[in-house]
DNA sequence: GGTTGACTTAGAGCGCGCTCTAAGTCCTAG
DNA sequence: CTAGGACTTAGAGCGCGCTCTAAGTCAACC
């Protein structure tokens, strides 16, 4: 299932590459390693971050997490967890568990104001074919 | 269909009882009318605001719109519309169907990211399962 | 008449998630 | 050798959407 023995730590992108690649830029980045996001990432000879493919697969996962609406917060207890080690497994599971449970909470809310949302479009469909109509605003 | 003469104006809500009504603070209501996105809202006798049925409307519609992500600038450019008329119906209409394609792309966005997250939880109940696997973040 | 409490206003403050600044170090190209 | 640019750090600043404070007015009850 790798793509065979040290791909990862040959990858080494720079800040700007991750930054470019992820769409996060690199004031970010930073920011979230030192809210605890990411574990320190690997420096070269002068110091500079050198980014594995490991570090990029855990801000794709921080990504999903925020982009469906996980807090700084959740996302470092989480971080947290990971790097104290598979004895938190259960921990985690029950967070992404938690988490999920949200979305799909969030989905559904979404939807039905969605669907209330297309009743007002209707409503002003039809006022503008038969303007003179009761104006419900 | 109206529920007879007058029912709107017969009602006048304190701030207070609009507030429990809407889950909304009272600071937010009176921030939410000098914000614009509320028309003044009538008066009694020693100048409190005193809610109709119409305001109560319009404030439900605004928690949807609020809901489903609607920045407050975007809400004010329809409440501006909305005060200007019948003439901005149309302009009304294409914000409408503006906001609701892109409530249905954060939908299809939130579904697809759930989907990874459910695969990762997945994934963490085979590690709970049988401990001593591959340990992918 | 006094006290309580809900209301009014203008405006300051807060939590979040970045986003940028300032000052300095280091590598690279000319 | 020099100039430019990308990087480093600590920490300040910003935009959003509230949320609260301060100081004052008013109506109602005892």
């Amino acid at each position: 299932m790798t793509t065979g023995p040290e791909t990862e730590d040959l990858l080494a992108l720079s800040i700007a590459a991750v930054a470019q690649q992820t769409g996060l830029s690199a004031h970010t980045l930073r920011y979230y390693e030192k809210a605890g996001l990411v574990e320190s990432v690997g420096r070269n000879a002068s110091g500079q971050r050198r980014y594995a493919a490991a570090d990029l697969d855990w801000l794709s996962f921080l990504l999903r997490l925020r982009t469906t609406g996980m807090s700084i917060a959740d996302m470092r207890r989480f971080a947290q967890l990971r790097r104290a080690g598979p004895a938190t497994v259960s921990q985690r599971l029950e967070l992404l568990r938690d988490h999920a449970g949200t979305v799909r909470a969030h989905i559904q809310e979404l939807q039905t104001n969605l669907r209330d949302l297309d009743a007002k479009i209707d409503h002003y469909e039809g006022l503008l074919a038969d303007p003179g109509q009761e104006s419900t605003p």
